[in-house]
DNA sequence: CGTCTGACCTCAA
DNA sequence: CTTGAGGCCAGAC
């Protein structure tokens, strides 16, 4: 289960985010078994520009804010593609986040 | 080689 | 309840 490094790992996770759907590092990171870790996470969302697949906008902060906007184009892309997947943002804040929110299986 | 920063979170006072 | 500090790993200077 551990075969895979943490990148790879959030990667994983990440990709499986459904439509409409969002999660937040520390889920991530607690999910890999690192709860404090949740930094390296957002290394990981770094790496994942290389990987496209990774739907880097479905990850925000604990809060909900797209702490990684600013990352990702420097733009409102992000707020658009969440918006268009039907969820509610304002001021980079995601609104009723906790019915967005999504949890990754736990494929044992 | 040593130090700081970075898409953060959690615990403690 | 609010504020502060710690922690984790890696890359850049």
């Amino acid at each position: 289960m551990n075969n895979l490094n943490f990148f790879e790992r959030v990667y994983t996770v990440v990709r499986k985010i459904p439509y409409g759907k969002v999660t937040t590092y520390g889920i991530i990171a607690t999910y890999l078994g690192a709860p404090r870790s949740a930094r390296m996470v957002g290394w990981a969302l770094n790496n994942s520009k290389n990987d496209p697949t990774v739907p880097a906008h479905r990850v925000v902060n604990r809060k909900g804010l797209l702490t990684g906007k600013n990352h990702f184009h420097g733009t409102n892309l992000m707020k658009q593609l969440l918006e268009n997947e039907g969820i509610t943002i304002q001021e980079n804040c995601i609104q009723n986040l906790d019915a967005y929110l999504w949890y990754p299986e736990k494929t044992k």
